[in-house]
DNA sequence: ATACATACC
DNA sequence: TACTGGTATGTAT
């Protein structure tokens, strides 16, 4: 964190040495700074870098200019809306979680060293003379570290012996690891080979409870008997192991006290894990113990190699902990966020804090919403499970590569690669990216989305190669002088029988019946039928040389119902089951979903099909929904909260894509202003009451708690609703608090959870007619489909 | 939707 | 001689 020294190293902050990592304190930068350089000046490499270099530079100019123009007023104005952003936040601290983060100590330095003894002793480094992957302790004195090529490595270290990759082995011993974590928390997240968060709190409070013999002892090995007697909760206790190193925790442990077992606290469980890694793989591990991932992650850096921190859990703790944090510890935070920040003279945690109101006039929404939650200690407090993958891609890197010829069957073997890689987890994608980089190690992107999806060697080579053609006919009569080429697929369509889940989502719309998979099936195969039919529309209306991707075209992939529906307008559903609508609350004689769908859209755009009409009261003009701004903002308002939370967010930005954006009214002309949206516990919405709304300040009322928020801050009253939301769960569940003794039943309420909880409560309420209680409806049921994993797309025809 | 940049391991 | 490869996400258009 010391500012860069000299012109040279302000400029050069992308090539200089990055000490931020564990075993690099205290050397001598200038030294090594000097060799880079000179290792480096003059390359291409090194051309390109000054050349990035410049660019974030006038990034920070622009920035500067920016802050230049800020007046006192604005920042004012800014001050108090990060106030108050922050004050929610704050409630919405939650300390009662443990989250571990581990981290294997140069990992895979660590498996090679244990399989050679010859390397003990020496620096070494894993990787090749073009790049290395890490490097052990010894070597990180002479400034050797992970991402540095191997030949600038050796002129810092002459002696560096550089070992190649040997990842089967690193697997293996990854997935030795992994059986462990397993036993402190099934669901544990990995983060590489070598990396995991893992959510210790339920593991915690069933360690209380185990006889000690259950619990593992550093230097005996309990009989097999006792662990046999033990749930399947238990700790699997590991084999004899003899050679295992012996007193490598002692200065932790229990040294020289041979029947002494681990406890019961955090740090007893951490270090008793520790040490079964240990005993397992002859490696180390260091781990963080913190209320949440963000502040796990640094914490689990702290005593690097073979250590471990614990921060507690309480807000004085973290907010202390935070204090003299440097921005670039936090996960998220790279080169370039910082160098804008200390630009800005910020360099740790608290200027983070003090500055947040320019902040958030410089930076994005979720930049300073992020900068935020690190200023405040905030971070996840639970575990996803793994997300689906999101894109596919496999590149390589060569010596100049100028002839077409050559680079379109390199661009071959790629798709050859990379179709086999999709084959082993079944995946067909509609998106098709090239990537080339030149000598001058400038890189170019080239995207197409299809209409259709694909998944062969020939359909991913007959778009890959388009977009490679096009490029060297762009650059031509110059050949393209390129360095490296990649493909990359994405935008994946789900295959049929992955998704089973959808029927939740019917049974929703279904009240009083329960789902079948039956309906869910009819569906698919109506949207397939459609699908063939829009795909006869588009391959023939195409003409298009490429052979294979347009006539190879697959039966499974699913294509949206708003897409089939504008192809077969005419095609409905044959079903007589009916749904309900969630806006009107009539029943639509349909299990079709487009024409569903067509009745939902209608509803929420048309004013008079909320129903109960006769019951609105003296205010109900208030309540006025005659133009589609009305939807639209408060759709966006969601979205905007869906991506803050960094849920829901691509389906939110589907609901929202074609809504016209211009109508950025007011929120004093929604309905959110004017009254109660919900009655607590009725269901019936006759009950609903509008209040007269004259009151002139910013005002919402909460359509949970049915309070009044002095705010008029969209975040602010959003966090304000999720809050209630919660409690309003909390208190449906039985008044448990997130201490209670039934953690299965509470501890979801986080992000991915609560949309769950939503879900119950507005089950519970029954659906409103109102339309921002609809489109929280609608951004459960989103939820649900994400977490679902299918993709029916109920929600598509909102696009 | 596309391109490019940033970030992480 | 020689500066990666894989994935996700943010930013800008």
């Amino acid at each position: 964190v010391t500012p860069p020294q000299n012109k040279q190293e302000r400029f050069l902050s992308r090539m200089a040495l990055n000490d931020n990592k564990a075993g690099m304190e205290g050397l001598d930068r200038d030294k090594i700074n000097k060799i880079i350089m000179e290792s480096s000046k003059g390359s291409k490499f090194y051309e390109n870098e000054l050349k990035r270099e410049q660019q974030v530079n006038r990034r920070i100019e622009k920035m500067m200019l920016q802050k230049a123009q800020i007046t006192e007023q604005q920042l004012k104005k800014a001050q108090v809306q990060v106030e108050k952003t922050a004050s929610v936040l704050e409630m919405s601290r939650d300390l009662s979680r443990v989250i571990v983060h581990v981290d294997m100590d140069a990992f895979y330095a660590a498996v090679e060293m244990r399989d050679c003894p010859e390397l003990k002793d020496k620096p070494m480094a894993v990787g090749s003379m073009s790049m290395l992957s890490t490097s052990n302790y010894h070597a990180r004195k002479y400034g050797v570290r992970a991402a540095m090529p191997g030949f600038i490595a050796k002129k810092l270290c002459p002696n560096l012996v550089i070992v190649s990759t040997n990842f089967d082995k690193y697997r293996a011993v990854s997935d030795e690891i992994r059986e462990i974590f397993a036993d402190y928390d099934p669901h544990f997240q990995p983060m590489s080979l070598d990396e995991a968060y893992l959510d210790f709190t339920d593991h915690l409070e069933q360690r209380q409870s185990w006889p000690e013999s259950s619990r593992l002892s550093s230097f005996e090995n309990l009989p097999q008997e006792s662990a046999l007697e033990e749930t399947d909760l238990s700790p699997v206790l590991f084999e004899d192991s003899p050679n295992s190193s012996l007193g490598l925790l002692g200065s932790e442990g229990a040294a020289g006290d041979a029947f002494e077992v681990f406890g019961t606290s955090v740090e007893e469980a951490v270090r008793e894990m520790r040490f079964r890694i240990e005993q397992k793989t002859r490696l180390t591990a260091s781990a963080g113990i913190a209320p949440n991932t963000m502040l796990a992650k640094v914490c689990s850096d702290k005593n690097k190699p073979n250590g471990q921190y614990r921060l507690p859990s309480t807000r004085e703790a973290v907010m202390d902990f935070i204090e003299n944090l440097p921005v670039r510890k936090v996960c998220g935070i790279g080169k370039v966020s910082e160098k804008m920040l200390n630009a800005l003279s910020i360099s740790t945690c608290s200027h983070l804090g003090q500055q947040m109101a320019l902040l958030s006039l410089l930076f994005s929404e979720t930049s300073w919403h992020h900068f935020m939650e690190v200023s405040l200690g905030l971070g996840s407090t639970f575990i996803p499970r793994h997300e689906e993958r999101k894109s596919m891609s496999t590149e390589r890197t060569f010596r100049e590569l100028s002839k077409a010829e050559e680079q379109f069957s390199l661009c071959r073997e790629l798709c050859e690669d990379l179709a086999e890689d999709m084959k082993k987890e079944d995946l067909k994608a509609k998106t098709v990216t090239l990537k080339l980089k030149n000598v001058n190690f400038e890189v170019k992107t080239r995207a197409l989305t299809l209409p259709y999806a694909v998944a062969t060697v020939d359909e991913i080579f007959a778009v890959a190669k388009d977009l490679l053609k096009t490029e060297i006919e762009n650059e031509s009569p110059q050949p393209l002088r390129l360095r490296l080429m990649g493909v990359r697929v994405s935008a994946f369509v789900s295959l049929d029988d992955k998704k089973p889940l959808q029927k939740s989502i019917i049974g929703f719309l279904q009240p009083g019946k329960t789902e079948s998979s039956g309906s869910s099936k009819d569906m698919h195969q109506n949207l397939e039928k459609e699908n063939h039919s829009l795909q006869a529309v588009k391959s023939s209306t195409k003409a298009n040389d490429n052979k294979n991707a347009a006539s190879d075209v697959s039966e499974n992939e699913l294509v949206s119902p708003v897409e089939a529906h504008a192809s077969t307008s005419g095609c409905g559903g044959t079903s007589s089951e009916t749904l309900t609508c969630p806006v009107c609350f009539r029943r639509v004689e349909t299990t079709d979903l487009n024409i569903f769908n067509s009745h939902i859209d209608h509803c929420l755009n048309d004013p008079t099909r909320k129903p109960n009409q006769s019951t609105a009261s003296d205010s109900e003009s208030d309540l006025d929904l005659e133009n589609d701004h009305q939807e639209s903002e408060v759709v966006h308002r969601r979205r905007g909260e869906c991506e803050a939370e960094g849920e829901m967010s691509k389906n939110s930005e589907e609901l929202s894509r074609d809504s016209p954006h211009e109508g950025q009214q007011s929120l004093k002309n929604s309905s959110v202003q004017k009254g109660p949206l919900i009655k607590g516990d009725s269901k019936d919405v006759t009950s609903q009451q509008p209040q007269s709304c004259n009151s002139k300040g910013p005002v919402l009322i909460c359509p949970v708690c049915q309070l009044t928020q002095e705010t008029d801050d969209l975040t602010v009253f959003n966090h304000h609703v999720d809050l209630c939301l919660n409690q309003q769960v909390l208190h449906e569940l039985g008044g448990q608090t997130s201490s209670s003794r039934n953690p299965p039943a509470v501890k979801n309420i986080n992000i991915r959870g609560k949309c769950v909880y939503y879900m119950k409560l507005f089950s519970t309420f029954s659906l409103n007619t109102n339309p921002i209680l609809c489109t929280f409806s609608l951004c459960c049921m989103t939820a649900l489909e994400t977490r679902c994993e299918h993709n029916v797309g109920i929600l598509s025809p909102f696009k």
